[in-house]
DNA sequence: CTGTTAGCGCCTTCAC
DNA sequence: GTGAAGGCGCTAACAG
């Protein structure tokens, strides 16, 4: 570079700040300031702190293509997912959002019709344009061979958020369902609760699979039976637990307590209830799982299970971005009692 | 470059597949393949189609921090949201994802609290350094004018959705809630209907205080008077729904009809309906605006505006990536009348 | 501990 | 219509 025109030169309308305007402002080589921006240990003190001034008076902020072009980081995390339940995905982006803010990461959200034919071109286009960093798989996702083949092929790091199938396929994040489960399912019984309904998660969704489990280990862990009739299938939605609190309340023998294995289906339960004008919880007991706010302002002291979600998202990335051995991290669950389970007629 | 190193070298093991790879298989530039690429007029047609097969036998994917480096456009749009009614947001995310992929854009997502004190620096931040090609603003940041004032320094293009204040400010894509809130009125008025209460939006949301104004100018025109108590606020919950629903539904003289300015109150309102057995729509008719799946579970037949949310994204989106004149662009919404409105006391 | 020199993969300008 | 240089802003080797 000749001496008569520096980054000074003002000859077209002005462009960006470049590590170049830093350096000279600071008066050290551009090779300092990378340094100091990437937070590398061999610099002295007070070049850093020339550095960092500079980038403050000037409003300086790093190029993130060129520091992906140069580098080997892109500084991007993908979360994909597919049928939104809006209210548990917005949860899994706050939590990935914030760790990616914490660590100057930020997020890109693919949507993946997992139904469709070209899941893995998708995949493909993704992440050979952007060259992410690693991805989130967020449930049902998490157990999608296609996908979880397709980014081993690519080699990107990825994290599974809940997941069921293939365990340690990859580092995941989630709860003990089953033991969550297992642990509603006690609470009722040690409420005199026997004959006790169970409403399932739809037979797509894996992870959720294990509530099933729970409750029908706890069940039978205690000497009780299930009746006929008690365990309906559901789809997650409030229609759904609509449909199956109507088919359960309209039985013969109907029961004490319903255990629903979302919240959004616990709504629906109690839709249910409130039209056939049954007391809540005098003459049935319904519990959730998932703590929805929805299900929670209609009826105000429903016991349920909190899952961690964003924390989920928050842990998962940060897996990502820090990267590390392969784990399998469960965190805790919270078991909400809050009072909607009446003693049941069993109680000795 | 010397000739005894070509691109076929594999020293290390392999990088990625680039345009100089593709350049080399079809046989021709590399400048040829970047014609083709960017959809440039002026090819040959046997070059293209030389390209185009070199492209997909070696499945090449430009990469996009190369792109944005060497050209103008990042190929990236930011939706920026505050406070996710986790619906409306998921809604607009399905529109602008669509858009994005349609085009070969990318979206990130960026989540600002709005109440916080450093929002002009999150947004430097994630302009600055990611270079955004064009930002979506969502409700009710797309009346934020600390957020706009920065974006016009950084001469970021945006587009708001659904804005209130400020008309004309910068390209728009909403709907006319104030015309959508008066023809609901009005038909509540036809069918008979006098008494009306109204559940208002909060405050702070600009967009929907149209929905009152048309609320209140319909009345008027019709030359009805809205009964003290009858205009309550709310804050767009469900719970907040159910308190205004509480309170009006207990008032010495109740309303016949009640207008919650969003379905989620309508939520509020239908439980408060059910917990004092009040008959839906017999003895009371509850009519909503935004069309939510819940609310609709809960009422099947519920009479509410459908705002088109993910199509005003799509649209906004498009806008960002086509360029063009600053427009206004207001979309259909539907009135979507079911029969939740059954004839009021006062019908001829 | 610090600075210099090459590129990363692509698009832009300008010759041909 | 096509191709050859040059550089976007940054980091990765090196050298001092």
């Amino acid at each position: 570079m000749n001496d008569e025109t520096g980054p000074e030169r003002p000859d077209r309308a002005e462009r960006h700040v470049t590590i170049r305007h830093v350096a000279q402002r600071a008066g050290v080589s551009i090779k300092s300031v990378s340094r100091v921006l990437n937070k590398e240990p061999a610099v002295s003190a007070a070049i850093r702190e020339a550095v960092e001034h500079a980038v403050a008076d000037l409003n300086y902020r790093p190029n993130i293509s060129a520091r992906a072009l140069a580098g080997a980081r892109s500084y991007l995390i993908g979360l994909i997912y597919d049928n939104p339940s809006s209210n548990y995905v917005s949860e899994l982006q706050i939590g990935a959002m914030t760790a990616c803010k914490r660590a100057g990461y930020h997020l890109v959200i693919e949507q993946i019709d997992s139904a469709g034919p070209n899941v893995r071109s998708v995949i493909r286009d993704a992440v050979g344009t952007l060259r992410l960093d690693g991805v989130l798989l967020s449930p049902p996702l998490s157990d999608d061979d296609r996908i979880m083949s397709e980014l081993e092929t690519l080699a990107i790091p990825y994290v599974r958020i809940a997941p069921y199938l293939y365990p340690g396929r990859a580092p995941s994040v989630g709860i003990d369902d089953r033991l969550a489960a297992m642990q509603m399912t006690f609470h009722l019984w040690e409420q005199g609760h026997r004959d006790i309904a169970f409403i399932a998660p739809p037979s797509g969704h894996a992870a959720a699979a294990r509530r099933r489990d729970g409750f029908l280990h706890a069940m039978s862990e205690r000497g009780g039976t299930v009746k006929p009739g008690f365990m309906q299938e559901g789809a997650f939605t409030t229609v759904s637990g609509l449909s199956a609190g109507q088919a359960l309340l309209t039985l013969r023998d109907r029961p004490t307590a319903i255990f629903a294995s979302n919240d959004d289906m616990a709504t629906g339960v109690m839709i249910a209830a409130y039209q056939a004008g049954i007391d809540l919880p005098g003459a049935l007991s319904v519990v959730g799982f998932d703590d929805s706010p929805i299900a929670r302002s209609l009826h105000p002291l429903l016991t349920t299970v909190r899952q961690p979600t964003a924390e989920m998202a928050d842990t998962a990335t940060r897996m990502l971005i820090e990267g590390g051995p392969a784990r399998t991290v469960s965190l805790d669950f919270e078991l909400v009692i809050r009072s909607s389970v009446a003693p049941g007629p069993y109680l000795p």
